[in-house]
DNA sequence: GTCGTTGCAAAGCCTTTGCAGGGAA
DNA sequence: TTCCCTGCAAAGGCTTTGCAACGAC
């Protein structure tokens, strides 16, 4: 049976807290802020748990590589700021995948990865 | 001043021969069918050399992580074959940028990644 | 004979795993 | 008291680098 540990506790907040796909190095520095003593193996264990349970959804990013994200989102894909190197969410999907590939290929499913500079980095 | 080595011969001839993007491992794999001791280091830095010249281009896939291709290539995007775990291009890009971002996100660039199968699989 | 290149092995990153001690239930 | 979980350290993958020998020019 999963335990209520103050790791995972910790982990979980960070995600409730920062609403944007985070990297397994961001949730280790924003989860330390709350447990000083979290360990990078309990990150990538709990954040494997959490996947497992449901609670995340893990995507891969090029460039970025894994990031984590809070499941129950409608289909959206990412923007990548160049300049605070944080991935966003966006919430649309401009993409009709019948329309996309040659003839021959079958489309079961797509990403989009939109790179440039975020809101508050244009300030 | 760079040299013409058996090795450096082999790996170009790869990409002549296969017109679709390659992994390292591809191209060691195919290398080797040409120069038997071709060794993966050597395929590394020639990869490295041959982007450096120009001759080749190099993309993060989620997944696949890093695939090489020839340049001088119009915009395209990249399709990934689930059954045979092979990359391959598509010469068209359905994605007008300034429509796909919500307000504030200054979007500079894009990749999009297709999941499906590929015409040879499907036979 | 130069000195760019190669093969091998060792060393870096990132991620996973083994293990003993610790803490939730 | 159980036994899941944590921290530490060691071990896997993938990629890069150091080094001596090789070979293109």
């Amino acid at each position: 049976m999963k335990r209520n540990t103050t790791q995972r506790a910790a982990i979980e907040q960070v995600f409730q807290e920062n609403d944007r796909p985070l990297t397994v190095d961001e949730v280790l520095a924003y989860g330390r802020e709350r447990v000083n003593s979290l360990n990078q193996a309990t990150v990538y264990r709990n954040l494997k748990i959490l996947v497992d349970a449901g609670y995340l959804q893990r995507l891969l990013h090029p460039g970025l590589g894994a990031l984590y994200e809070r499941t129950g989102k409608a289909h959206h894909h990412h923007f990548h700021c160049r300049a605070c190197n944080r991935a966003f969410e966006l919430p649309d999907c401009p993409l009709r995948e019948e329309k996309i590939a040659p003839t021959g290929f079958v489309v079961e499913d797509h990403a989009i990865f939109l790179y440039g500079t975020c809101p508050s980095c244009v300030k």
